[in-house]
RNA sequence: GGGUGAUUAGCUCAGUUGGCUAGAGCAUCUCGUUUACACCGAGAGGGUCGGGGGUUCGAGUCCCUCAUCACCCACCA
């Protein structure tokens, strides 16, 4: 106890324990409203928008890593002393959000149909409201520095108001149609989903080949095959030459005779199978558009449900799986099957979200058209498709990294219409009202409902959810209260709201890669359209989090799946941040575990333990930083070069690469050599500076850890205001004395180490050696050899410096080997070097600068050389 | 079938317009308890940059080719 008291007084617990700090620290920023972004300030303005997550859901790794970048590049814009908006908010997440609320009213024995839809979106939004504030708390965790003061909501007042003009505006231009088309239905979930959305898991399934008049067809589905009457083939197959395009048939098929027509198109596949197939168009987007070419009948045989229809016949309202054996039995007995293969490699379409199996359909639907050219961009009438090529092409929009762009290209390129409708009622039901009868043809498409409502009935559809959230970046910035002031168009709510006027388009949009076609460009598509404004400058794309064995992470395997709630408790916001950008590449996939996040709790503590250091130090009261030893220019000479280098690496979302010189300043040259060089010069209010400049340049990546101690230094003011400063000016010969230094001291731990002495003791009149000859003692833990104190000293050169050594003869000789070895590697590099200068193209082609610079290498090698032979010769001779 | 990315130390990855005597973290090994820190310090070992060819004064970096892996898109009757 009384040893414990007699201690040094130190400000700071040993350890830093994050979560002791990081929650005060975020209510301290929120307090200080420092995260609020100011229009009327005549900064220069930077803005990003949050990709809005999920209303329910729970933050995830990749979450955090969205966060961590953007909050860096906000964090970095203010120290740059931009006005900085960073704009929060949720996603309704239609379909996700109804799946999740459908199941809690089946656990309750009812269900959305019982319920009704106005009962069920209430219902709905009970549920929704208390899951907001947990994913919006979680993303306070990770220190992001959003203004919360704007957070939006798709289905806000406003937003909802632009979704719905954006709609009118589009299908008063002709841009949004409804028609019949194949789409992709989903009968667990009873709606149809868009192609982007369908994901393909392969299975084996059977291929069965059955006798189909004069051909033989191959099918893994025979259950769709009741109404087959299109036989199609390629023009160039000369098996089937003797027929001819257009030729009939009276086929025995499964429910009896059939009338077949022979179809040739390109598009059959002479090597599959038989080369011949047949066609059923209502369930299949390639016999659609082949049945749209030739204009061919198309039957309905599967209802919405997923069972057989009338057509079927005997084996109407039978689902798929039950009826399947049996027609394959029934055209058995009519001896009309002739092959069965059992390791048939298939990929089934499902949902990606609930995995339910797609069973394409033809249905009335709205699209958007992405072929028609009558939008305005540039001055030009243009297709939406063209838009969305023209502005990455011209560079417009910069993708990062840049061979993404092919990826969007090859996107665009097989762009189809987008269909927005979507059979589920959480979200944005369309502005649409038919007359009687949703089959006739009488349409009104508003704002508001028709002014005499007798008669009308609204379409009971909702939009695709990337509908409102394309509209993300702008809808954001509109003043609320227009929100239900009809008389403000579109464009006068754009123009009169100021955050539009400022903050748009946004400077970067940092997302997943795999987000690109659902998100990115739909959003430039909307945004172009509406605003005639990119939405967004940039895109700064970010790969998966894998974990450490390359999988993909997922709840099913906690041994490892990283929560991120579970690593800020246990090791703190900022060490994951810093995990997290530590080696990270743009559009790359990332592994992490938990040694990684170590690494970085480790180097949190680092600095932890620098802070406390440097606070225990007695500080003058002038506050007067000086500049007195070698050691401290040449701090200063790192500091400088770090501090601009971050700024560099984050202009240029090199995050890594910021990380890594963080790291490198602060344990290699802060800790390991000026603070220990420090303890014998004292200047304790330069170590301050050095110190609090450190935390300036830090805060962006790990902003709590450097606000403790910022706060810890007796500061009035948040650091999270404080804006990059010019580090101040220092002597570069005087540094790079210091460099010397270094290098002697490692001389000389070498030749204590690799020679087992333990006591070194050494002289010399090297000013240099005797000016820090204190620090060199601290550094190496040698003795000052006493003049005369041996004959048998030995004289050593190092970086120009000599100094004798009180080292006997045998162990002397020791240290020739270590010289040899690096004799010949300097050899080596001579050799390089001279067959480098003497030849002459190199002299005729290579930049001035780098033959200077080869020159200057070679003359210090040879000098080193030199050294190291004289040295060897001084060895050889003792 | 079309496309993209990757292949660098045992592992995870940097290496920006070619100038490299190829780096970092982790792991391994040796040494060390020096009052900021053992969540520490001082050191060491470890690589013919996937193979082959080419362009160039010069290639980890550019081009061609092969191999392996991963992913995306389309098709799969």
């Amino acid at each position: 106890m009384v040893l414990l008291l007699l201690w040094p007084y130190m400000n700071l617990p040993k350890t830093y324990i994050a979560k002791d700090y990081e929650k005060n620290i975020y209510q301290k920023w929120l307090d200080s409203k420092c995260f609020e972004a100011n229009p009327k300030s005549t900064k220069k303005h930077y803005s990003i928008s949050l990709p809005p997550p999920n209303e329910t859901g729970v933050l995830h790794v990749g979450h955090s890593l969205g966060l961590t970048l953007e909050d860096i590049l906000i964090r970095h814009h203010r120290s740059l002393g931009y006005d900085v908006l960073w704009l929060p908010g949720t996603d309704h997440a239609a379909i996700a959000t109804e799946n999740v609320v459908e199941k809690i009213l089946l656990k309750e024995g009812s269900s959305k149909h019982k319920l009704g839809r106005e009962q069920f979106i209430n219902r709905t939004k009970q549920f929704v409201a208390g899951s907001r504030e947990t994913i919006n708390s979680q993303i306070k965790a990770m220190g992001a520095s959003l203004d919360w003061s704007r957070s939006r909501y798709t289905l806000d007042d406003t937003l909802s108001r632009v979704v719905s003009e954006v709609f009118v505006k589009m299908y008063n231009d002709g841009l949004i149609y409804r028609g019949y088309r194949i789409v992709n239905w989903d009968p667990n979930l009873q709606t149809n989903v868009s192609d982007d959305e369908v994901e393909y898991i392969e299975e084996k399934a059977k291929l069965y080949t059955f006798q189909f008049g004069p051909f033989e067809i191959s099918t893994a589905r025979p259950e769709v095959k009741f109404a087959d009457k299109y036989i199609v083939v390629n023009p160039k197959d000369k098996r089937y030459s003797k027929y001819k395009h257009l030729e009939t048939f009276d086929i025995e098929w499964i429910n009896g005779k059939v009338k077949a027509t022979l179809i040739k198109d390109e598009s059959v596949d002479p090597k599959f199978g038989t080369g011949a197939m047949t066609i059923t168009p209502w369930h299949s987007q390639v016999d659609f558009d082949l049945a749209l070419k030739y204009n061919l009948d198309k039957e309905q045989i599967i209802d919405l449900n997923g069972k057989l229809l009338d057509i079927a016949g005997e084996f109407k309202g039978m689902t798929i799986n039950d009826a399947r054996p049996k027609i394959v039995q029934k055209l058995h007995s009519k001896g009309l099957l002739l092959k069965v293969e059992d390791n048939y490699l298939h990929k089934l379409a499902v949902n990606s979200r609930g995995k339910g199996t797609i069973e394409p359909q033809i249905r009335l639907q709205w699209f958007i058209d992405v072929n028609k050219e009558v939008v305005l961009w540039k001055g030009q009438k243009k297709s939406f498709k063209q838009i969305l090529q023209s502005v990455i092409r011209e560079g417009d929009i910069k993708i990062i990294p840049k061979h993404f762009e092919k990826t969007y290209f090859n996107w665009i390129n097989n762009l189809r219409d987008w269909c927005i409708s979507r059979q589920i009622w959480w979200g944005h039901q369309l502005p649409v009202w038919y007359k009687d009868n949703v089959d006739k043809n009488e349409i009104y498409v508003g704002l508001k409902p028709p002014e005499d409502q007798t008669g009308w009935k609204r379409d009971q559809d909702t939009l695709d959810t990337w509908f409102s959230s394309s509209l993300w970046t702008f809808s954001t910035l509109i003043d609320q209260k227009f929100a239900k002031d009809y008389s403000v168009s579109l464009k006068d709510m754009l123009n009169q709201s100021l955050d539009f006027k400022t903050y748009h388009p946004t400077n970067v949009l940092e997302t997943g890669w795999d987000i690109i076609f659902f998100w990115v460009a739909r959003m430039i598509l909307s945004t172009t359209y509406t605003t005639g404004q990119i939405p967004f400058k940039e895109v700064y794309l970010h790969g998966l989090i894998r974990s450490e064995n390359g999988k993909k992470m997922s709840k099913s395997d906690p041994e490892s799946n990283i929560d991120p709630l579970e690593v800020i408790e246990e090791y703190g916001a900022d060490s994951l941040r810093l995990a997290l950008i530590q080696g990270l590449t743009a559009g790359r996939d990332i592994r992490l575990g938990k040694s990684k996040i170590i690494t970085n709790r480790n180097f949190c503590n680092k600095l932890w333990n620098v802070a406390r250091y440097i606070e225990d130090q007695e500080i003058s009261d002038d506050d007067r930083v000086e500049l007195k030893s070698e050691a401290d220019h040449w701090i200063i000479s790192r500091l400088n070069l770090t501090s601009k280098g971050v700024i560099k690496d984050l202009n240029n979302y090199r995050f890594s690469d910021a990380y890594h010189k963080i790291y490198h300043f602060l344990r290699d040259e802060l800790a390991d050599w000026y603070i220990e060089a420090s303890k014998v010069q004292e200047n304790p209010n330069l170590l301050k500076y050095i110190l609090k400049n450190f935390l300036i340049t830090c805060h962006p990546i790990a902003p709590f850890i450097t606000e403790a101690i910022w706060q810890s230094l007796d500061q009035e003011d948040l650091l999270a205001l404080k804006t990059y400063k010019e580090i101040i000016e220092f002597d570069s010969s005087k540094a790079q004395n210091f460099e010397r230094l270094v290098t002697i001291v490692k001389e000389l731990r070498l030749i204590k180490k690799s020679l087992d002495i333990k006591k070194l003791a050494i002289n010399s009149s090297s000013g240099l050696i005797n000016r820090n000859f204190e620090t060199i003692k601290k550094l190496v833990r040698i003795e000052k050899l006493e003049d005369g104190a041996s004959t048998s000293n030995k004289t050593l050169t190092i970086a120009e410096e000599s100094f004798t050594l009180n080292i006997d003869n045998t162990v002397f000789k020791k240290y020739l080997s270590d010289l040899e070895i690096k004799k010949g590697l300097l050899d080596n590099f001579i050799n390089n070097l001279n067959k480098r200068l003497q030849n002459r193209s190199y002299l005729d082609k290579a930049p001035e600068e780098l033959i200077e610079e080869s020159r200057k290498q070679l003359q210090d090698a040879l000098k080193d050389l030199e050294l190291i032979n004289s040295q060897i010769i001084i060895i050889k001779n003792s």
